[in-house]
DNA sequence: TCTAATTATTTTATGTTTAAACTTTTTAGC
DNA sequence: GCTAAAAAGTTTAAACATAAAATAATTAGA
């Protein structure tokens, strides 16, 4: 091996932050950078909190209605957070609990008609947001981008299994 | 305007999950996954939290320490939380306020030596979970994406000085 | 059938994070 | 020099989040 080669390597492999650890910080600026600026908007033009806008989001998606169990899931937080979150929201009537038959144990969450009519609302003010925070990327960069974290998610779901075990 | 030209219109402005959101969900997805995995080595194998490890992480690259105030930017969280963080970690003797003489408001936050020892068993194994979270990409595909998080970032902090006004 | 294990959700206690108010110190303009 | 504004950091109250324990209902196995 040459010197040029070994140079490489070395760059490579002991360099002081190797490039997935530059990719990682990356990751977590941009992500971050983008939420607080969502988290800002939302309070200051909503009076109300990403949590409680993710929580509503992921129920319009599911026009039946979520268990707590798969909305947690989705939410990736804990089961008592959920909780939480769904106690204010149903308090201001913006989401229903609804009992399901033949097991007790469980209900649905849906948004009500008033939680549709105020979500609709966030919701397009918070796609023009995320359209702007994308503003830097052309089309064919942001599918590139996309496929590329898919890649890394489906990477990460497969490390979630080999740890929780 | 011809049929096709308003369905593409339509799919264009009215989709009901425009590439931008798509893109954005999927970002959180994966740096959420990647966090939690790392928040929960952190917790069982170092008795410790993530913003605890982001905290020294900024202080080892930065030996001169840092002003809280600059902590806090770096971070990307309030002065508060910052404060909170640094006095648990100064009472268990991982890091010092250095009082800077000219200025009685500030002072430098640094490691302290037993703070630069355990943070290295920490980094070693972090490093190594992060490399693990991106085993997915290949070395080229890892640039490509630095690249493109570029662009993002970029673009989110020309957006963050607008919203800031 | 009855018991143990599992599943769904909530509760509790603790810790984190934020925004906003506050204290102290420094800077700038007069 | 004085005063107003700005800057650095802390405190406070409320929201958020977690892990672990508790409750209640269902399922599976002997």
């Amino acid at each position: 091996m040459d010197l040029e080669a070994r140079l490489q390597d070395e760059s490579a492999t002991h360099s002081e932050h190797p490039q997935e650890l530059r990719l990682w910080l990356r990751m977590m600026t941009c992500t971050q950078l983008i939420e607080n600026q969502i988290r800002t908007r939302l309070r200051e033009q909503f009076s109300t909190t990403l949590p409680r806008f993710d929580l509503m989001a992921q129920l319009e998606r599911s026009s039946n209605g979520l268990k707590m169990n798969e909305l947690s899931r989705r939410m990736m937080v804990t089961g008592g957070n959920v909780t939480g979150i769904a106690d204010q929201l149903a308090g201001e009537g913006l989401i229903e609990r609804v009992a399901v038959e033949g097991d007790r144990r469980v209900f649905l969450i849906r948004l009500t008609k008033e939680g549709r009519t105020q979500f609709a609302l966030m919701a397009k003010a918070h796609e023009a947001w995320i359209v702007e925070a994308f503003a830097g990327l052309s089309s064919t960069q942001g599918k590139q981008l996309h496929t590329l974290l898919g890649q890394v998610k489906q990477q990460s779901k497969k490390n979630e299994l080999v740890i929780n075990t």
